[in-house]
Parts: C-alpha cells; sequence; structure tokens
DNA sequence: CTACTATAATAACAATTGATACTATCTCAG
DNA sequence: CTGAGATAGTATCAATTGTTATTATAGTAG
C-alpha cells in the first residue's frame, strides 16, 4: 500500500514525459498535442459546434477557438454556420488536412509502440482497464465533490 | 490492439483531473500541486540544492525559484548558503511547515482512496508496476532520442 | 596564477493558459 | 408577442509557464 505514495507524481511526470515526447515528435507539423487531438476528434465527429467539439477533445472552449483559429487560417479546418441556430458553427474538416491526419495517426501509432514497448497485449489491456477505472473514479468527484 | 488508440489521451485527461481534484482539495491550504511536490520532496532530503530538488522533483529550475521565493517568505522554508559552493543554497523545511506537510500527507492519501476506489491491493500493484514500466519506456526515448 | 569553460541561482522577457466579460441569438414563461 | 434568462462563440485582461540572458562562483588546462 506504501507503494502507491507516489501514484499521484508518477501520473503527473508521466503524463509530462509522454507530452514532451509527443510534441518533439510532432514538431515537424508543428503541432502541439492539444492541436492534435482536436483535429482527430473533429475528424471522426464532423459538423459538430465548438462547444461540442470542445467536449470531446476536452480542450477549455476558450483554448479550442484560439486552435481553430489557427487551423482555418492553415487551411485544414472549416466553420460553416449552422443553419439551425445562428450562434453556432459547424465544424468541417478539408482535404487540405489529410495528410496531418495520417502523420497524426503515424505519430501516434509510434508514441503507443515506444511507451507500452515490453508489455503484453494482456498488460497493456490491463493498463487501459484500470486507467478507465481510476479516470471514472476521477469523473465523480467532479459532479459529487 | 485498436483499443490502446486513447492511451495518450486518457493519460493526459487522467493527470488532468488528478491535478485539478487535488488543488481543489488543497485550496483551503493555497498550494499548487507543484508547491506540494516541492516541498514533500525536500522534507525527506532536507539539505539538497536547489538544483537536486528540482531533478528530485521534476520541476523546472526557474519554476522552483519561484515556488521557494514563496514559501521562504510564508516561513516554510530556509534558503542557508552552502559553505562548500558559494554560488549554491541549501534548503531546509521550518518548523512552521510542519501543520502543511500533514495536509499535504492527508490530502494525497485522500487523494489515493478516491482515484484508486474499487480496486484490489493486487490490480493497484499492478497499475503501479505497468505505470512504472511505462514511466522507464519514455525515459529512455529522452536520452535516446 | 590565469584564462576558459561549466554550473547554481536568478532576472527579464515572451508565450501560453485561464478567468471574466461581452455580443448575438435562442428558449420559454406568461 | 415580449421580456428574462440561458447559451455559442469570442475578445480582453490577468496569471502562469517556459526561454534566454545575466551574475557569481567553481573547476581545470596550461
Amino acid at each position: 500500500m506504501d507503494r502507491m505514495r507516489n501514484f499521484g507524481f508518477i501520473l503527473k511526470n508521466l503524463e509530462r514525459l509522454y507530452t514532451k515526447r509527443f510534441e518533439a515528435l510532432a514538431q515537424e507539423l508543428s503541432l502541439t498535442l492539444p492541436q492534435c487531438k482536436a483535429l482527430f476528434q473533429l475528424s471522426r465527429n464532423e459538423g459538430i459546434s465548438q462547444k461540442r467539439l470542445a467536449e470531446l477533445a476536452e480542450i477549455e472552449p476558450m483554448t479550442l477557438v484560439r486552435i481553430l483559429d489557427r487551423m482555418e487560417s492553415d487551411g485544414w479546418v472549416e466553420r460553416r454556420p449552422d443553419p439551425n441556430d445562428r450562434r453556432a458553427r459547424t465544424l468541417y474538416v478539408t482535404a487540405g488536412a489529410k495528410p496531418v491526419l495520417e502523420q497524426i495517426d503515424k505519430l501516434s501509432a509510434q508514441m503507443r509502440a515506444e511507451a507500452l514497448a515490453g508489455l503484453s497485449g494482456e498488460q497493456r489491456n490491463q493498463l487501459m482497464g484500470l486507467l478507465e477505472h481510476v479516470y471514472q473514479n476521477l469523473l465523480a468527484t467532479k459532479v459529487n465533490p
């Protein structure tokens, strides 16, 4: 039980290392991890609103605005008016984003390979299962503090 | 194998939730997680230099300077000159920091209880083992990119 | 001893992020 | 219909963090 003392620390350090490594690899794309996350989620949910994308990618709406500003000016993403709600925009990825998305796919595969090296399929499953469990636990504290 | 797609995302989201929750709990102490980390590590390694503490707590040296500035003015930490190296300082926690350290202990115990609820002792061990493994994998990429 | 390079701590500045407020539009009670 | 409150998106400003430069001191080669 005492071994768990570092649980929080290792979690944080792990995440930091993971992000740093990812961004080192993604440098040529000049993308940060949140940007990749947004583009990735958008690519499989085209037509959603910014609010929804912010939820899916778990990014602050304000941060998402800036990410989209950039990606729109880079020609990767389109903001179209929502015919049902003139406040909202619907989001689409353009054809120009395809190569970037492929790169992101490749990158995340490489990241996983590096991070999970030496773990069996069963161990990987266990790890995901455990992380998801912890994630649910923490989500619960948000609603019920 | 496809389940692992979200590995990076869940890692990041988990860490964010964990940190947010921790800081929500630590609000009364008006401490952030890095600050707690620094104080905690210092408390079990008194006499070390700032450089060393930055390594132990995995904080940027510059960030640590600011953390120490604050904790020194709050009377929790002392910077004493290093007799062997006039560039360096040696760090000590004061008696005034004791109640804070106890609070930190309590908080991190509560965090662990919340985060790990519903996991058996064996599962917790597995989780730590797997996380440490992944951590080592990522550390290796830093040295050998 | 002297000059060169490295290192600990910090300062000054740049970039990023988060919090708050604002505008336009929507929804709904009356 | 109308007025009150909620919501989507965004601008603005404050706070945090990371980067680069600076200062003082240490180690070391000649």
